[in-house]
DNA sequence: TCAAAAAAAGAACGTTCGATTGTTTCTGCA
DNA sequence: TGCAGAAACAATCGAACGTTCTTTTTTTGA
């Protein structure tokens, strides 16, 4: 036997990068082996390099397409909105709904970055920065416009975010609460935190200062 | 050569134990080699096996000794707190400094789940569920009070975790901010996201319903 | 003092891994 | 219809893996 009858490049290509995703989602990167990924689409493991040109580049190359897929998008989500608000409420439906729509692909973007060598680790890092600095800059003008009390943008980005993409280590799509409820909870969560002039601080009493 | 000069077990167990956590954290636990762990310590890989039955159990070791470890200090940490609110600060508070003083245990336990085999995860996840709930308690009590506006205390309980313990992804001892200051601008998000009565929920005009 | 116990070395095992190569079969286009 | 190129197989490589076993050296305690 050699070329199978009805094989086409593409289509296995594609069946190639599906089984990829599943397979370092549900094992991960180092425990996927070349040769459970060929049986899952139906090769031999050699056959493979037709597709990539290693293991590594696999994985870049997932992870790459996500990171892209994932700025287009919230470009998109936030286009129409001008008010801090606005946006803050868009940026995080949008993160959510991504994250419970495509699981997977987020999983692997954030838990397989240091299975990325470092060349490729550097690109990705730049790319979730890019994006992350989005929300950033939304709590800013937020700040400045005097609607949101934050007094470290940078970390509450990172704080707001990593509640976020949490939730893709719990949701089930088959499960109590849709995606619109679930939205509605974290939404409350975020914009009650950095609500303006609504509660005392922590640090009621004694100062912020530098250790 | 054999037996090393001044080799005691004692001490190689806890080399070892150290060094294990220290490569997990680093490398992942597929991708770091009990060949790479023993020159860690200064061994023959053959040598590990008189420490422990095989690498699985290395890893099970680790994580069950911290969650043993994070169950013991909460409940010592919520020992004096009585009313809800106190109780959610000492929460907020210990996860966040126990979570930046001791990372690569926490990373690992977090990261390496998927690891374990399936008895073992069984086991890590019911400490976790333990752990966490705790905080689920906690909000239950503050809404029975009134003085908490959560509508779905399991979830929240999730992104509130998710929210804290991802500060072992950035936060790093010699940053800008010291672990007071953290604590307080963790502490305030966390606080006026549950905070009662303060804001109208993004759900204001339609009601929440089932899917 | 000396034998038992402890600690580690070191060699070897079978397996699996990612990757390479040469060959065979099928497809689509001129 | 014939052929160039695409697609996949089959066999194999060397390296690395976790693990086991035997041997050697050091320490310890009666």
């Amino acid at each position: 036997m050699a070329r199978t009858v009805g094989s086409n490049g593409a289509r296995t290509a594609e069946a190639i990068r599906q089984a990829g995703v599943k397979l370092i989602y549900r094992h991960g990167y180092e425990a996927m082996s070349l040769r459970q990924l060929a049986a899952e689409v139906g090769l031999q493991s050699g056959s493979l390099y037709k597709y990539f040109d290693n293991k590594q580049s696999l994985l870049f190359d997932i992870v790459r397409d996500h990171m892209e897929d994932l700025q287009a998008r919230v470009d998109e989500a936030l286009a129409g909105c001008t008010t801090p608000t606005e946006r803050l409420r868009a940026y995080v439906g949008f993160h959510l709904r991504y994250h419970m729509t495509r699981m997977a692909h987020v999983f692997i973007a954030n838990m397989e970055i240091r299975s990325l060598e470092e060349a490729h680790r550097a690109e990705v890092v730049a790319m979730r920065r890019r994006y992350e600095g989005l929300l950033e800059e939304i709590l800013r003008a937020g700040v400045a416009e005097g609607v949101f009390k934050v007094t470290e943008p940078r970390v509450s980005t990172y704080a707001i975010i990593s509640m976020l993409t949490g939730i893709c280590m719990w949701y089930r799509p088959e499960g109590r609460l849709s995606q619109d409820e679930l939205v509605i909870i974290y939404t409350d969560l975020v914009t009650g935190g950095v609500a303006a002039g609504v509660l005392p601080t922590a640090a009621a009493p004694r100062q912020l200062k530098r250790a």
